[in-house]
DNA sequence: ATTCCAAAGTGTTAATATTACACTTAGTTA
DNA sequence: TAACTAAGTGTAATATTAACACTTTGGAAT
């Protein structure tokens, strides 16, 4: 392993961007992540990846493209969708980020040297399950949903990545409503609370809840129902972006 | 200028870090710009900066540097001082972040390639003006500090790091006592509000701040009072960080 | 010594927000 | 038609917030 350090040439580093893509699916919190092309793995016969075969989508940045390009692109490659929630939040430049022979060999394929150093800014999306429609890639051979409970080892530093925007997302997820990205455009209130608490890892009481979001505004009651459920049929609701845009107001307020 | 766009070559991008540095001197919220070196900027003879001769002061990030070490890097040249409160919020990387001339000279000075895409990574830091003595740098032929309020045109985008730096203090002030980090280690409460009452740009009322923050029970007060002033003297406090850190309680409310 | 000045320091009340908690309703399935 | 399951609802006790004005203290000026 240590004769790829000697090798290293004096090289500006590589820059990439990695996606966590979120994903809800009404019980569990879920990031995609890609099984890296056959091959770089020597004597993996088994169905099932080798420990590090998989790793969160990204690609390096292309010449004259914006970052958030960058994102949108990956993303767009893995999902075919366009116009995705997705936010940076955090660069990571370990020197040593690239570090095992499997990471190394992974390199080629995306057309980088296997000693350079890879700088990476990574962004979170959030998508709608219902909306995902996997796609062939040319970084992945697959792709599947994992819990954020029970993530296997990754390739490169994308277990800390991943950690990492759980903390992004959980943070934001208190200061704006992104939480309507994860769900369909018609709700329960039942639904919008489970994401909640899934996202936060916490119970939250559902008539406080209820009160507490409606008290905000933005929430449009629908005179629809759900459908097909085994019990009395939820109010369904719609979040009203401008709504919520247009009562923005700047609210100061300890919360440490 | 456009003769540089043919010229660039397909490699890597440039990697840098820039410092937002604030300072507060109990008036007003200040960055620390430098003035870039001297000859790069044709027929510039006044003594005060031409125009986007000022910049945020940033280095490329070394071999086999950590982001976070080549932030503190620049921070140490520039100040001398080690340990400084110092976050990554944003990397930029608009392939045209270096459009005019000026900035393509300067590339130069910082052993970079003119018509090089720089992609920059960037960190806001926290420094007590006291403790500021300014120090010769290898980018830096001056350095001063300018009131947020009154940024000049600077160098690259700089003008925009500004601006998201301080939208990233601005939320972050709420949500972790970072404050205390631009007082000296003895202030007054009256200080501590008119910094928050700078950062967030609003007036707070005094009763109700004290007794808020004095309610959080981290603030030790001491039996010192404050000295030279031409009224009553206030009573000194000191920020007691292990027990901020003890007390820390996750807390579940939604502000937006 | 006395007065003046400027900011420090202090308490109450009304309105609002938060927490904790249990029963009834409605739709589906057996 | 009975059983099941989640939806939907209200109240009371407590805590927090916001708005508001006067007294105290120490130094500076006369």
């Amino acid at each position: 392993m240590l004769e790829y350090g000697n090798l290293r040439k004096n090289l500006n580093p590589h820059v990439s961007v990695d996606c966590v893509i979120f994903g809800f699916d009404f019980q569990e919190l879920n990031v995609l992540l890609i099984e890296r092309e056959e091959g770089y793995i020597e004597g993996n016969s088994s169905s099932k990846p080798a420990r590090g075969a998989l790793a969160l989508p990204g690609d390096h940045i292309h010449e004259d493209e914006k970052l958030d390009q960058a994102g949108a692109r990956v993303l767009k490659e893995l999902t075919n969708l366009d116009n995705i929630f997705l936010e940076q939040f955090h660069a990571f430049g370990h020197p040593n980020r690239v570090k095992n022979e499997a990471d190394r060999k992974w390199m080629k394929t995306i057309r980088a040297e296997p000693n350079a150093r890879v700088i990476t800014v990574a962004y979170y999306s959030l998508v709608r399950l219902d909306r995902y429609n996997p796609q062939a890639s040319s970084f992945a051979k697959h792709a599947a949903w994992f819990p954020v409970s029970d993530i296997p080892e990754l390739a490169f530093d994308h277990n800390l990545i991943v950690m990492r925007a759980l903390e992004a997302i959980r943070r934001t997820l208190m200061n704006q409503p992104i939480g309507f990205e994860l769900l369909p455009p018609k709700f329960t209130l039942s639904q919008l609370r489970r994401l909640y608490e899934t996202i936060l890892g916490k119970e939250l009481e559902k008539r406080n809840f209820r009160r507490k979001i409606l008290k905000k505004d933005f929430l449009i009651p629908l005179e629809e129902k759900q459908t097909g459920v085994p019990h009395k049929a939820a109010r369904l609701f719609q979040f009203d972006k401008e709504k919520y845009e247009s009562h923005q107001t700047e609210k100061y307020d300890f919360t440490f």
